[in-house]
DNA sequence: TTATTATCCCGAACAGTGTTCAGAAATCAG
DNA sequence: CTGATTTCTGAACACTGTTCGGGATAATAA
């Protein structure tokens, strides 16, 4: 039962994982090698296969730790709006997190997961605490409101995960098919919410 | 005024990035190193730098040749449908091909262009062959036949991004975050598309 | 035909990558 | 203090993209 050394053990992970978080910040993903990695964390770089099996699993938490940041990122929308702008609140708050952390962003979503998890993912996925969940929570919230007309095909979990599809698409074209491009994304990425939207609350 | 020299380079060249595709759509953008595929085309790694300057431009290339297949896919959406059917094929389209075609898609989608072309590609991407080019065309008939009502801040352009928008962010996510998520994309990628519409359709 | 020159292509090498392994320190248990 | 575990390291392996010197080949000139 040696506690501090678990202790010990687990502090050092985490000494790592924040390098790795560092490293990505500041020098994107590329810049993310074992011997980089090591160098940061006053470790050899075979010492960090004691922490970590792979390098994929050293990605995988950072991804992992992006994912946390960016449900807060949503969190800050105001719940006290109408639920049309809390709505639009919720997805601005993704966009701006993928704008912010451009890197951090395509690695979350340009490296596939652990592959084969998907059973457990639907379950993860639903939590409220989850960037999804959070979407979720608001779609119901209108629907209940009776603000958003639910229709055969088109229920709860159909326009969840439109929403997230919108949001995910203009975050994703921006950073990597239209940097720089000569429009006015801010203005665009609120007409096409506020599109979204009303297609929401149309009934057929 | 060498002809058949020059012919032979374009020759070669094209062999080369046949070469690329083939290994990109059978084992990934991860299997295409310069020596596998210097082996599959029959030259030495150092010889292909005769041809491509740099693995960069091959992938450029590469995923250009996507962009075509990319529209070609699109066209198949037959443009005698009502408008609303049409917008629909031309998304699904864009769709299938990303799922046909998942790595290469990928590369297209998460490799950063060449970097500050982006006056240039203001241009390129206007074309009426271009996968953007042909949604444009399809956003301009809906207003015109006055089915798309257009509205201060969300006009041809606003539209026409807010679709792709919509396409590239489900063919994105099911890529790369909901494999094996158990959920009829089928049926929702169409909900969405149709309240999409419907967005479109509604005045105010 | 012969000599010259430009093109084409390759082997070897360099610096970098992720990862493994034998063994040296350091820490713990008895 | 002794013996066993846990930490950690340097060296190595196989791989990556890329460069360079030089050999083979083809086009041009004499």
């Amino acid at each position: 039962m040696t506690q501090p050394r678990a202790r010990r053990f687990l502090r050092t992970k985490q000494t790592i994982l924040d390098a790795a978080l560092e490293i990505v910040r500041t020098e994107g993903p590329a810049g993310l090698s074992m011997r980089a990695l090591a160098e940061r964390s006053d470790y050899s770089a075979a010492g960090i296969y004691e922490y970590f099996s792979n390098k994929d699993e050293i990605i995988q938490a950072v991804c992992e730790q992006g994912h946390e940041r960016l449900a807060s990122h949503m969190r800050q929308a105001d719940p006290g709006l109408p639920i049309l702008g809390y709505l639009l609140g919720i997805g601005l708050g993704y966009i701006r997190f993928a704008l912010e952390n451009p890197d951090h962003f395509l690695l979350m979503f340009t490296t596939a997961p652990p592959a084969a998890t998907g059973i457990d993912m639907s379950a993860e996925l639903l939590k409220d605490d989850t960037s999804f969940g959070i979407l979720l929570g608001a779609i119901r919230r209108g629907i209940e409101e009776g603000v958003f007309k639910t229709q055969p095909g088109f229920g709860l979990m159909e326009m969840a995960y439109a929403a997230w599809v919108t949001v995910h698409g203009m975050a994703m074209l921006r950073l990597t098919s239209l940097r720089g491009y000569p429009m006015d994304f801010e203005a665009a990425d609120q007409a096409g919410l506020v599109n979204f939207a009303r297609g929401l609350t149309q009934a057929n």
